[in-house]
DNA sequence: CGCCGGTTTGAGTCCATTCAAGAGGAGTGG
DNA sequence: CCACTCCTCTTGAATGGACTCAAACCGGCG
């Protein structure tokens, strides 16, 4: 059942993030794993709980999070194609949060012992694990940032922007178009705002000549100025520019 | 210059988060390092500019920032003795944020290469290291859940809430006395407050039972209480119960 | 003494919420 | 094909929590 570039989207996802030898990357596609499909609103990790496998998200969006008691609910942050969205709870042995998918679809399953392992004995596939998932950990201080301390509108052109980028980073799409499949509600969720404004602030970028919506597609058309008002710079989503292979781990 | 125990808190740390060995302590506690003063204010991370050396806080109190264009500061969480600075900058080359000091404090300076190479060399090492960014990034997810989804004195509490486990698991003090060396206008950076609207819900916990404060110290008279009304459950900040070594890694 | 950083207090404003109701669309079953 | 439901989006009016602006207070220190 495992057709042999099934796990390609974790490789790239890691090429992006340092060098990868040819050797390493066959090693990672050659991980065990099942592939499996997942419904819209499934939730793959369950807070408390500790997984055996790690799930790599191959196709559709989820996302991270955590409610109060009193029933409100914040995202911490999403996953496209190549994200492993679990493999801090793996580590950890108990996860602190929810994943929960957003539209359908599809996983891939690979025992978190065989990936640890690979981790340990291929430093560099370990270092590179490492390093994504302290991104992870660096979305979501952006993202603390973003609630804390910026107006709605602002938050909500700046998630545009995370999003926009990191689709584009997983190669589904460019930097003109953002297709969120998300409610306003989850908008909101993911912004610390109520659904209400959300939908006031969503008819606030009307009259905004930099982007254009319809529906729940997002038309970019001058990119720096929406940059500018969202206050973005994507070095939060990014590895310093020159990926080294440090010379302790060359061989 | 360097005392065998320098980096004992460290050592400690790591323990609390699995089983270290003997051996695996001492080659902690072997590691080259250098130790400075530092004085109040001074950053010790700037954001993008990549550490060669990592740190280690063994007294005092910092905290990370980031910061918006138009000037809104947001703290991203505490440290106090024990806690490894930068190692995730130290590992992606670069900063995301900046780590600045509130009072006087030392700190150990370690080689980044030295680190990493012990973290490869003994999986047991690196993968409690691991961890522990691991859970700095559970923290930073909170904090998210912090400023987005509670009021605001209900996020004040969590803060002391948190402040009071983690110095407890620092040895610093009990779960009785919580001793923040803060301003208000720096507590107010890290709820996404005003210092003023810091103040009045400072004052607001005046006529609350649970706690006793008297200029920055606090002291808690009814945990049980406390944690219910600041929505706390420390589970985010710990890793599940049993610390396990996995087989693969025992020898 | 006078300055300075931090804390306290007050009054007015505004951003975002709450509550409530209506409109649009997709799917289901009669 | 229509009636019905459910979900999402939309809109309005009123409320409120947190902010802004501004001034006074306080303790430490040069």
């Amino acid at each position: 059942m495992q057709s042999d570039s099934t796990l390609r989207p974790l490789v790239s996802k890691l090429q992006e993030l340092g060098r990868l030898s040819e050797s390493d990357a066959a090693a990672i596609e050659a991980l065990p794993h099942t592939v499996r499909s997942v419904r819209h609103l499934q939730t793959l990790v369950h807070d408390g709980h500790g997984p055996t496998y790690c799930t790599l998200l191959l196709s559709g969006v989820a996302a991270r999070e955590r409610s109060t008691r009193s029933g409100g609910r914040q995202l911490l942050g999403f996953y496209v194609r190549g994200d492993l969205i679990d493999l801090n709870s793996a580590l950890m042995g108990c996860a602190h949060d929810s994943v929960q998918i957003f539209g359908d679809a599809q996983i891939a399953c690979i025992p978190f012992e065989a990936l640890l392992r690979l981790a340990f004995e291929r430093p560099t596939i370990g270092r590179l694990l490492w390093i994504d998932t302290l991104l992870d950990a660096s979305i979501a201080r952006e993202w603390t940032l973003n609630v804390g301390r910026r107006d709605a509108r602002t938050r909500l052109l700046h998630l545009l922007c995370e999003l926009a980028v990191r689709q584009q980073q997983a190669n589904l799409g460019s930097l003109e178009k953002v297709d969120l499949p998300l409610t306003q509600e989850q908008l909101a969720d993911a912004l610390g705002l109520t659904a209400v404004h959300v939908n006031r602030m969503l008819q606030s970028l009307r009259d905004e000549p930099a982007i254009e919506r319809s529906g729940r597609t997002i038309r970019i058309k001058d990119w720096r100025s929406l940059a500018r008002m969202a206050d973005f710079d994507d070095a939060y989503l990014k590895v310093a520019n020159a990926p080294v292979t440090h010379p302790v781990f060359a061989g």
